[in-house]
DNA sequence: GAATAATAGTTGATTTTGTAACTAACAAGA
DNA sequence: TCTTGTTAGTTACAAAATCAACTATTATTC
């Protein structure tokens, strides 16, 4: 029919293709939550993600968390200068190592985290119940794997 | 040891979120796929995902591909113009609803998808490779249903 | 112990996205 | 038919992400 290679992609299946579903299950899966840290606390998701990092693991670098997140240094630090504007953490400078900075969150931040975290684990679980607990753990699994984080 | 609630989020475990988990997946899982379309042809993920509907579905509208890729329409917008200045689509304008117009790919159009839908194929084979096939399948189920796509 | 390289984090310029207002074409009701 | 409303798609402007160059500090090497 055509003098080119078209063997093999005969069935191929975007809605199928994974990185293609995985984005649009993050997506979708995140639009709900997104409402709640965005008008209720004027975050982005970058910032949210500090905060949680940081109410998660307590005390973090700036490094720690671009590491843990995978996100890029100029978005933490460009959160980090949010979160601090809005007395949600501090830094404070290494004696160790002075290009460090120790970051953890104040009353405030740690407030907002829990009352985030709470919701977000009860957002999780009704994710979480569309499926059996048994699926649910495979799907966390492997969407770990598939993160590189095992 | 305060007089806030803290109760319910002891257990909070971001590295089991899974509004983040699906996104470090997605973000990592398109990691390698995503330098073939930017590198070789010089594509960003929402002009390859035009280019994929395209290839995928044949004729579409601006409008379906929004509804199908959940995508903006002026993101869609500006990836038909760039495929379109690239010579990958072709619009031709609907004579019985003159505000429409069907988008469909040109051969060299046609070429780049089949090159990358191979690619895209084996790449989700290798993906999928690191479960069992009913996990694999189970997965995407899964996927598909937090991404309501059912 | 200078000189060089490496690291933590910031800043500025460019690119991409998101929001809202817009044009053009159609639809429906008075 | 002539408002009024709706829809498909574009454009202008604001917000955010990316990339490269930068400062300050520490580590290394000669």
């Amino acid at each position: 029919m055509t003098d080119r290679n078209d063997a093999e992609n005969d069935d191929f299946d975007l809605l199928n293709f994974l990185p293609f579903l995985l984005n649009q299950a993050a997506e979708e899966s995140s639009l709900e939550f997104k409402q709640i840290y965005k008008n209720r606390y004027g975050m982005l998701r970058t910032e949210w993600r500090v905060l949680f990092h940081l109410g998660n693991y307590g005390e973090m670098t700036a490094k720690d968390i671009c590491q843990s997140a995978k996100m890029h240094k100029t978005k933490i630090s460009r959160a980090v200068s949010k979160l601090e504007q809005r007395r949600f953490l501090k830094r404070i400078r290494d004696e160790n190592d002075r290009r460090v900075e120790r970051l953890s969150l104040t009353q405030a931040g740690n407030a907002a985290y829990r009352e985030l975290s709470t919701i977000a684990w009860n957002y999780d679980a009704k994710l979480a119940a569309q499926f059996t607990s048994d699926e649910a753990a495979l799907l966390r699994a492997m969407l770990r794997r598939l993160a590189g984080m095992d």
